[in-house]
DNA sequence: TACACCAAGTTATACGAATAACTGATCGAA
DNA sequence: TTCGATCAGTTATTCGTATAACTTGGTGTA
């Protein structure tokens, strides 16, 4: 149903009005910090107008007092509409209500005159602060309207290192995954990569060191043959995956650098007739929710922590401390799943 | 980088007093309604104060004079999370921002305290109007608070049919979809539901209703045994199509009530060493974004319309008619890919 | 008895923008 | 010359809330 346009409904002198009091007593009594120093009758006849009427207090004549709105200014560039991400707001959210916040979310799709001007409408909105998400971990330019605002750059980093940033410490993910592959007793560990380093994609370039580091610190030589990089996607992780099974020295664990790239792999598995993890162990990464929890077995692979990131994003804009410019990686989760077994040799 | 806690910038009262002229003046040549009446020599000197502070309107005081705020509410049981739904809320977004206004977006994971508690914020905020979004079609109870205030349910419907509702037609999408099968020259059409006749579930009950519909005008009988009822998903998609396929009368095409209902088809036909579509024909429902591109072959199947719907409720907040409390439902297009063709015997 | 002090309120004002109503000055026409 | 119209602005008020500062009557106490 809806009501005849400007109802703007009942205000405060409407309450005091039907209460016998004057307005500022209302008020008094309804942010009861002081509204103590009134008669126990005075604040019940108080309260049943509020709910006799219907009152809710109107934020934009609080907030033109106060000087901040109880709103928090989310701008992403897909982030609602990819399947992958629609945690990271819903994360960011969860953490502002807990403030009592709600969320001015808005998609530009990469549309930087969208983006400026949204982000305009939200300032003047005197939100609390704003969320700049990206859809993937890159490293980014902020709109300069960011500056003097209260802000954090969320799943990305600022490449002028001056707005505070969240992302996925992708290092330390692929060194658990790679990690997770030598511990179960293989000493050859493929890759397949979703990009090349030179891209300077985190995402690709984090991954890949740790899983340099992982088999350093193993005391195992990394072996060129078993590295493949280029694009993520099923068709390329297909690809990559004969190749390395294939070779005259096959990998028996490979570290897919994302889900779909372990897809890929799978379908190479079976295609040449490998059973997966009994011929080769596969370890994916971003535990793509209508992806890894479906393939047969299911895959291992390692979580984006969105809803945390989210979390943490809201966090740093409402603490009370002048944030640095520093980025705040974040561990992401083992998710144990079936895809992953001693190599053949061992016991 | 952010800014000291209350500096809430220049005002109107600043910008007059750089430019030497009075607030009024301001006000006026920044809404140049009337503004023309001014002198080219005072506006400009209003406009470059505006630059050279800096200034942003406070949409506030704004607000607070003219009753209605920028901003439409966006309520959501998990419609964010959801990898499948986001895009309803892109919908939703972009429809309000190209009449200037922002979503203020919030999911409540079905919690009812939290969905009253924001309302209630929401409405304190003014709102243009409120979006009432389910992850999934369905018959739902619209909060109380919601009577009197400009709402629409999208992707549901009102039970009580007072809130208008923008819904996908399920039953066209089922006679859609049946009829693909029909015209390629199929007589024995099997469906595999996503739920039973009794769950009263709009998108069961309606594409079912629609598979009925065009068999009759086919001048087919409906056979029962060529239909299963049960829950959606890979699991139950897969023991049904292996239940139908290897009847003693098996379907050469069937019509799965969701993408993954027909995943778990691909790999019955797999396991059977039938090949899609030569030995049997699937069409889906849902074109899952990280599902029906990536099956091999790709499948065929019918969209929900999100971004449409999302789109079209905003605009009926945003219409000046009074809406009447009518259920409005949109089409889901043919997704064409490669998992229908003739059926065998055909030429 | 005079004074301080408290309880239980009220009055007045500010926040920032929009706008109706007003003011002076200038120009044209009767 | 005088009235009217037009131009180029200004003044004053309003929206709804929060709060500093004030009022008023009653108590306690020295």
């Amino acid at each position: 149903m809806a009501g005849s346009r400007p109802k703007s409904g009942p205000t405060m002198h409407d309450v005091a009005a039907a209460a016998g009091v004057s307005q500022a007593t209302v008020s008094l009594v309804l942010n009861s910090a002081s509204g103590s120093r009134f008669s126990e009758d005075t604040r019940k006849r108080v309260r049943d107008a509020v709910n006799r009427l219907g009152y809710r207090t109107n934020a934009h004549a609080k907030v033109l007092r106060e000087g901040v709105a109880g709103m928090i200014g989310f701008i992403g560039d897909s982030v609602a509409t990819t399947p992958f991400a629609g945690a990271i707001i819903e994360g960011a959210q969860q953490r502002a209500w807990e403030d009592g916040l709600l969320l001015l979310a808005v998609n530009t799709g990469g549309d930087k005159e969208l983006e400026a001007a949204s982000l305009d409408t939200m300032l003047s909105y005197k939100v609390a602060g704003v969320v700049y998400a990206a859809m993937y971990h890159r490293r980014l330019e902020v709109p300069e309207a960011l500056e003097g605002v209260r802000s954090v750059v969320l799943n990305s980093q600022d490449r002028e290192g001056r707005v505070p940033s969240v992302a996925p410490d992708e290092g330390k993910g692929g060194y658990a995954a790679t990690s997770r592959l030598l511990e179960a007793g293989h000493t050859r560990v493929g890759m397949i990569n979703i990009e090349t380093l030179e891209s300077g994609l985190p995402a690709a370039v984090g991954r890949y060191e740790g899983y340099c580091t992982a088999l350093e610190e193993a005391g195992l030589d990394a072996d060129p043959s078993l590295v493949r990089f280029g694009q993520g996607g099923e068709v390329h992780g297909y690809k990559y995956a004969m190749e390395l099974l294939t070779s005259s020295n096959p990998p028996t664990a490979i570290f897919c650098a994302n889900d779909r790239g372990a897809w890929g792999a799978y379908q190479a598995a079976s295609d040449l007739r490998l059973s997966i993890p009994r011929d080769v162990s596969i370890v994916g990464f971003d535990n793509q929710a209508t992806l890894a929890p479906f393939l047969r077995p299911g895959l291992t692979t390692f979580e984006l922590p969105f809803v945390a990131m989210g979390r943490r994003a809201v966090e740093l804009i409402l603490q009370d401390a002048e944030p640095d410019g520093r980025v705040e990686l974040m561990d992401c989760p083992l998710i144990e799943r079936n895809s992953v077994t001693h190599p053949k040799e061992m016991p």
